[in-house]
DNA sequence: GAACGGATACTTGCATACAAGTGCACGTCC
DNA sequence: GGACGTGCACTTGTATGCAAGTATCCGTTC
């Protein structure tokens, strides 16, 4: 980069890269296999292998390693090895305290916005459903990501969301622990129509004693798949 | 890794490396550094430059660089260069949200709490007031820092405490920036006082409205310094 | 003089080779 | 048979070389 600092330098222009840095996408794959616990906390992370099974070098490879170990999706022990971070309650404990609090207030101001449309989150409703009835975890965990999204979208804190992503990781690889044994899905998908109708209706107190319900679920099935999956746990 | 996974290989032993990554002394030199704004945002960052005069290669130099990205510190254009991340007067008002009702949750559950112990945070009052004396910035950003987080790890969350930081940076940055304008150090140690009085006295309501009070005087610098330094704001 | 076009110096991205360290396993000794 | 010590295979960390792309600068042309 030149030394002379000329304006055109400083142009956040939009740029779209003709080839994805092959950084990102093994980011992208790794992190999604591991919240979907394709890559069940405590697995090994060879680099040689990744970097063989995934066709890239180790360099992107380490560089995506980073990131995650930055989010704290994997630990990385020096000269030893790198394995999927194991779910610690604790950690859990800690991120719904975020969740709650950050989902409450801006479920609190989307109340307060006399523009704000439902329209949206009653579709997300009916994929729920939908998934539901197809048995797709996949597709129902998709659309109750976009439910709790499109209410930080509609609150006008969108960087709240996005702010929460990395601690939410814990809590979702636990939620996905617990969906196919508990048959709460529908449970989930009536206290979503609640929070919703409370915010059409402009309801805070409602919504955000259910909102308050729905976060803290996580915290109950923690200590009994602790106990029907004790290797995926830390101490 | 051997194939076997010996229950050895689980144990999260806190390990201690003999020798300090690269990657990490690289990252925290480059993280303060742009937080106390000696990296000013825009700041040209070349690989080959910093990696000479860090006296690294450039892989653990671009492992830092890509943690950096992931936490917003700098901006990453492919083949065109990376740049200290500009000042978002909106990522501001997003992080001010976060950080304002996980502050004010932490503090209700501190004020909750009747074994809680204020003599730590009288202790950084002292700090603050002595630094404030000798007109140390960085004094008192590390007392106000200390007094923030211990709030935090009162309520019983220091979680939230980590996961914050992130968005935090974007915060630091503007105060930094306004604390040499403004003669307002006095007032926030005034605040500060007030908060941990009403701590102490367990009184919730009090604490919580100087607390809001308190973290929203961001806001109040963001229009002005955009002003009078321009250079340093996205648009 | 102004506008266009190409060489050039710079940037980041990726791949590979080497270095340092750790833990397991096997062989040896008691 | 059991305990100990050494070698080996594996891990991650670092350095370097090459490749691809971009913006600028300068010469040419109209």
């Amino acid at each position: 980069m030149p030394a002379t600092n000329s304006p055109a330098d400083l142009t956040p222009v939009e740029r779209t890269p003709i080839r994805a840095r092959t950084s990102d996408r093994v980011y992208d794959q790794l992190a999604t296999a591991i919240r979907d616990l394709r890559l069940p906390p405590g697995a090994a992370l060879s680099e040689t292998e990744l970097a063989m099974r995934l066709h890239v070098s180790r360099t992107p490879l380490r560089e995506a390693l980073a990131r995650l170990a930055e989010n704290g999706l994997v630990t990385v022990v020096p000269q030893v090895g790198t394995r999927v971070a194991l779910i610690s309650l604790d950690d859990v404990v800690q991120a719904q305290f975020v969740r709650e609090h950050l989902e409450v207030a801006a479920f609190s101001f989307a109340c307060g916005r006399p523009e704000r449309d439902v329209s949206a989150l009653r579709e997300t409703l009916v994929e729920q459903e939908l998934a539901h009835a197809k048995h797709d975890v996949d597709g129902f965990f998709a659309a109750d990501e976009a439910f709790h999204e499109l209410i930080f979208a509609t609150s006008g804190y969108p960087g709240a969301w996005r702010a929460m992503q990395s601690v939410k990781v814990q809590l979702d690889r636990l939620r996905r622990l617990s969906l196919p044994e508990a048959d709460t899905v529908a449970e989930l998908i009536t206290e979503h129509t609640t929070i919703v109708d409370a915010l059409e209706s402009g309801d805070t107190s409602t919504g955000v004693d259910w909102l308050r319900r729905h976060t803290r679920r996580v915290l109950e099935y923690g200590p009994e798949l602790r106990g029907s999956h004790p290797e995926v746990f830390a101490p």
